[in-house]
Formats: C-alpha cells, structure tokens, sequence
DNA sequence: TGTACATCAGTGAACGCGCGTTCACTGATGTAC
DNA sequence: TGTACATCAGTGAACGCGCGTTCACTGATGTAC
C-alpha cells in the first residue's frame, strides 16, 4: 500500500510508473503556476501537490530550475507542434489572416497552462529560464520568416526585413496571447474583441508589404509636427 | 548614533527622515528587483538592502504588495513625465519615428531599473501588481489614440481602430524595451540592432496607414495558400 | 529662551513556520540462475 | 516455474535557516506652556 501512487491502484513496470509520477510533476506545477511566479513556487508545494514526500522529488530533477527548464522544453514543443500542424493542413487561400488568429486561439485556450507559464516567465525572476525562452521565441521569429518568404513581396525581402516583419506579428501574437490567458474565465464577449482587435493588427500589417521600399529613409507618409494643438 | 541613518549623519525634520527612508525602501527594491520577480523578494532582504532592523518596514508600508503598487504607481508617473515632455517638446517634422524611439530608448536606459520592474511583473506572480500595471498600459493605449488621431489618414479613423493601431504600436515598443532592459550591460551593437528593427517595423505599421479601409474584410493583397511546396 | 511631556521612527528579542537538503530505510519490481 | 539477490522510487525523521510578524523598548524630535 504504502509504494503506489495514492488513489490509482493499477500500474505498469517501475519505468512506467516513475515517468507518471515524473509527469505528475510538471502537470502539478503548471497547475500551482496559475497562482504564483515560478520563482515564488517550493520544492515542497510541488511534491504536496502530487502526493508525494518531498524527498522523492530529487528521484527526477536535481532542482526546481531543472524541472522550469523541461517546463520551457515542453510548452514549446506544444507550440512547434501546433506550428506543423498548421503548416501541414494549409492554409485555405483568402480568411488567412482569421484563420491563423483563430487556430493560435484555439491552440492557447486547450493549452493555457504552458502559454501562462511561457508569459509569466519571459522576463520572470530566475536568468536561465528567461534565456531558454528568449532563445525559442527567436527560433520561432525564425520560421515564421522562412514561411513567408513564400509570399509575393515578401520573397524580395532581405532576410533582416523579413525577421523584423515575423517579429512585429509575434509581438502581436504574444500581445494577443497574453491578453487571453488572464482574462477572468470564459469572458466570451472580451475574448471576441480581443480576437477582433489583433486581427485588425495584423491586417493593418500585411496591409504595408507592397509598399515598403526596404530602406530606413523618413517615412512615405508626411506627417506634422505633434504639439498641445496642432489638429489640421 | 542609534537613531542616524547608516553612512549619513545630517539630517532635516522627523517627517524629512521618515520620507528618506520611504524611498530608500523602494530604491533598494528597484535594485533588488534586478535579481529576482517581486513575488521571490522577502521584507527581510529589502530592510537588509536599506540597512534598517524588518520591523521599521511597518512604519512605512502595510505588506510587501502595498510597497509593489507604489512602485507601479511611480514606475507610470516616470513614463507619464516622458511623455508629457515629448509632447511638449514638440516632435520636428520628419525624423518621427526615429526621434520617438530615440526618445523612449534614452528614458529606458536612465530610469532602467522601473522599465525592469514592469516588463517582469505584467504577467509575475501578484495579481493585485498585474491588474495596476495592465490598467496603466491602457491608459496609456488611449492618450498615445488621442495624440494621432491629430495626423492626416488617422482623424478620420473610428476610435477602435485607433485603438488597435496605438496597441500595436505600443506591442512594437513594449518588446523593444524588453529586450533592452535585459541586455548584458552595454552591448552597444546589439542595442543598435534592436533600435533599427523596432523602427523598421514602425515605420512598416505607418505605411500601412493610408490604405486602411476601417473594414475587417479579407485583405487587400492576395495571398497564397501555406503549404510545405508552394513557392512561386 | 527653558522645561516637561508627547510622539513615533527605528530597535532587538522572540515566536512559530515552511523551506531545501541529508540520511538511513523499506519493500515492490526486476533479473540471474 | 521457483528462488535468491539487486535495484531503486518513494518514505520519514531530522537539520539548520530565513521568513513575517508580535511586542515592549529607546531616545531624538516636536510641542505646549
């Protein structure tokens, strides 16, 4: 009685249960995540929250920024994954700019938990956690580009343009993303506009492509000195 | 000697020295902060930090959280000053965009430490700290509205896609500053690469402005469908 | 100006608590024969 | 298939430590007369 996982009886071979006792924490931090900063977050609330002595957590990570780190691998799997599905099913032309909106919300709603950690911690308390996002946000930034030098335009960019234009949609993106995770739950109608409103975000954006010149020069548009009053 | 602040001998009135120590209190957070998120900060260090016994904290704040407002609160009122000043200073024609992020690059790197302390707890650990902050972006989204809706295109535009344009400008900002604030010490290249690319990428979003058409139709340029094999 | 009393910012001892980590252990699972 | 031994995930007691908070205090500053 005392070695099985408190209220499951039934189990596989010890590697079996050691992997879902090992899932059994990551899945209680993501869910003790909801409340606190990693940062904020003990060994022993972890091991608590699944059922466990707290001893037993050095059986699968060696610290609490080992286990953030697998954390961090983890979320963006889900996302690469999401990304390839995306890639895969093809995009059906025209609705392209409501269709990916709409499949990353999907996507963030079924997988809140990872998104709300990747967002508290992009520039949360603990370095090496901060800096393993960082590294794959910018991977994603990367893609994204490789993606749209497909586009008309957008295939005569310099790679340096083409980066900078994924990055403003991340932004966008992660904007939107990170709207979405706090909102009191099932808020539908400010859930509505926020959708509403990054996909005129990025449509305004898309709107630019046939027009950029590729150059830092003053800008195409004049625009007038900005003072207390100076409407036209 | 008991009574004298450490490391100072001279001093003004009981109330003089009480407001002192108040904002030794939240310089020392601000510099702690560089660490560590809020949440993961305990009163003992930040009494540590000033050099007063933890009990004094009492004397100028309920709780931690309360000290965490006020740093909200005067983090806001620093940008505000920023702001009013550019407005007043009153941008020269031209040269917009690049003085705007020069401006907003400047402010960050002489009052860095406040910057800090709202990139990492917009989405930290303290929901009372995550609801100011995301109140005070917000206000921030409208006046930035107010101000544009003063140029030429942008005065005929509907408040809410005013709205979303200054969002996404502000997004555009809001990530230029966070990877600035966390760049290893003068990485002056680096930071000239970050400041080039969040002016592309404005200057992007300006140019879409004359061919908005305030509609959430699908989008003006044609776009091909997504898949592994669909270059021209 | 001088004296007597009130105020209150900062002190220092003490408390109970949750923390991360150590250690020797238990007993079911796995393996060699 | 049956037995004897090895492995190792999880246990439970114990540790020293930093935490937030309480409390009675001290002594310089402020005020009333």
């Amino acid at each position: 009685m005392k070695r099985r996982r408190p209220g499951r009886e039934e189990h596989g071979s010890r590697t079996e249960q050691k992997q879902h006792t090992r899932q059994a924490l990551i899945d209680a931090t993501l869910r003790l995540l909801g409340d606190k900063s990693f940062d904020g977050l003990s060994l022993r609330e972890v091991t608590r929250e699944v059922g466990i002595v707290p001893t037993a957590f050095y059986r699968h990570f060696a610290t609490m920024e080992e286990l953030g780190l697998v954390l961090v691998d983890e979320s963006f799997r889900t996302m690469r994954r999401m990304l390839r599905a995306a890639r895969e099913g093809g995009l059906p032309q025209g609705q392209i700019v409501h269709r990916s909106v709409e499949t990353l919300v999907r996507y963030v709603r079924a997988h809140q938990p990872y998104f709300q950690f990747i967002a508290r911690e992009r520039f949360g308390g603990v370095e090496a956690i901060r800096t393993a996002i960082r590294a794959e946000i910018q991977l994603f930034v990367s893609e994204l580009s490789t993606d749209l030098s497909r586009f008309p335009f957008l295939d005569r960019w310099s790679t340096e343009d083409l980066q900078a234009f994924s990055g403003l949609i991340v932004s966008a993106m992660i904007g939107m993303v990170e709207e979405l995770i706090d909102l009191p739950a099932r808020d539908a109608e400010r859930e509505g506009e926020i959708i509403f409103r990054t996909e005129k975000q990025i449509r305004l954006i898309v709107l630019a492509v046939p027009h950029w010149n590729g150059k830092l020069g003053e800008t195409i548009v004049p625009l007038p000195e900005v003072t207390s009053e100076t409407p036209s």
